[in-house]
DNA sequence: ACCTGAACACCGTTCAAGT
DNA sequence: ACCTGAACACCGTTCAAGT
């Protein structure tokens, strides 16, 4: 039997690459638990044995997926400062998360010798390099960076809400939920982000700038890099 | 029939705690992609059906293991300063990840309002609150501190290895899969840490302390902390 | 070279039936 | 109240057979 062909779409051959770009459209439509093997499949219009002429399992098809959004990463362009650029890519990868909610979780345990997982790691060291730090310590930057990017992404995931509302209906509902007398701090913090919501970018910016200040510092002098 | 006694093991009533601490002790030992209902309910004695009487389902399971390990982080106790006890709790939940490598994919996906979770939250938020941060402050303060602790972690053991290599073995294997010239910069931060290994404990600690840092400045002055 | 159909060895979960 | 046995609706993956 011949290919089903979907209507609306332009026959494609199905390829690695269309069955990565078709998993990245279904996780961002349905969440990451909705993707199946049998699922991705109807979606190309082939059966899911068919999958595995282009993908070796699911485990290859999580680290191409990965690795293709990992490319949607803004990188450092040679003449940018290092910090605007670290900068840069901090925002480019929050803007990421946003596009694809799954992503942070998948990236950071799935960051291997893939091909665009390997240039991001290349042009972030050289700006590192460039600026002055020693390979040793901008090994160490950089590990230092990205922890704090995704783990921040992480972190704020757990508090974000699934309905329309915002994080000071979140601290409501941890405020009620507590029992009175129970978790004081936890009830006072929540009290206060149940009135003024909290400033997610400037939250992240708080932390960012404290790690590139420090890094700043091991530079060797007479390379100052002045602050936006 | 009766439950069947496992040798050695005194006869214990199955309960949601027992459960935990079987699955806890499974992952430990085979990793968390070989917790299965099935086999978990083996370890108790009894069938898998059996396991819903006292877990949910597996997501109940899995929001129990995390809030069971949290509960081995030291917390901070009255006395401390802030910056000791934030410093500790770090350490502590570096020492859980090596006891249990799978925590820290677990708990920052999975930290919501559990009692133990709850009790950590408070503890580290009265802490902040108690060394002169708003509520606000003290709440961001948190979730920069956690976001790093954790992000760490999960970009650390990206790197480490299964065999019994260290992280210049590792660091030699990206050299020499690397084509010549292909990722410079990459190539020269991988040589460095083929002949020098990687500090995991220095570079983690470089990074805390950047934060900590930066949070001390917000405090209100007149409350110096002194440094380690 | 790529796809299908059918199967295999698993999963988590439900539920009537037992004690 | 807690457990069993059996089933259900799924999974990822393999493989001979087709084109």
């Amino acid at each position: 039997m011949p290919r089903r062909k979907r209507e609306g779409e332009p026959f494609e051959t199905v390829s690695r690459e269309r069955v990565l770009r078709a998993a990245v459209a279904l996780v961002d439509e349905r969440g990451i638990e909705a993707l199946t093997m049998r699922d991705l499949a109807g979606r190309l219009g082939i059966e899911a044995a068919s999958l595995y002429n282009h993908v070796s399992g699911k485990d290859d098809l999580l680290l191409g997926m990965a690795d293709l959004v990992i490319a949607e990463i803004d990188l450092p362009s040679e003449g940018m400062g290092w910090r605007e650029a670290m900068r840069r890519r901090a925002m480019s990868a929050r803007q990421l998360f946003a596009r694809h909610p799954w992503a942070a979780a998948l990236i950071d345990t799935r960051m291997q010798a893939q091909p665009s997982g390997l240039a991001y790691a290349d042009r972030v060291l050289g700006t590192l390099l460039r600026a002055g730090l020693s390979p040793a310590v901008a090994g160490n930057a950089f590990l230092v960076l990205d922890s704090y990017i995704y783990g921040y992404e992480r972190q704020r995931s757990i508090l974000a809400r699934e309905d329309g509302g915002d994080s000071t209906d979140t601290a409501q509902e941890v405020a009620d939920a507590i029992e009175p007398g129970a978790f004081p701090a936890l009830m006072q913090v929540a009290a206060a982000y149940a009135e003024e919501p909290f400033d997610e970018d400037a939250g992240f910016a708080f932390g960012l700038d404290l790690l590139l200040d420090g890094i700043e510092r091991l530079l060797p002098a007479g390379q100052p890099q002045k602050r936006p």
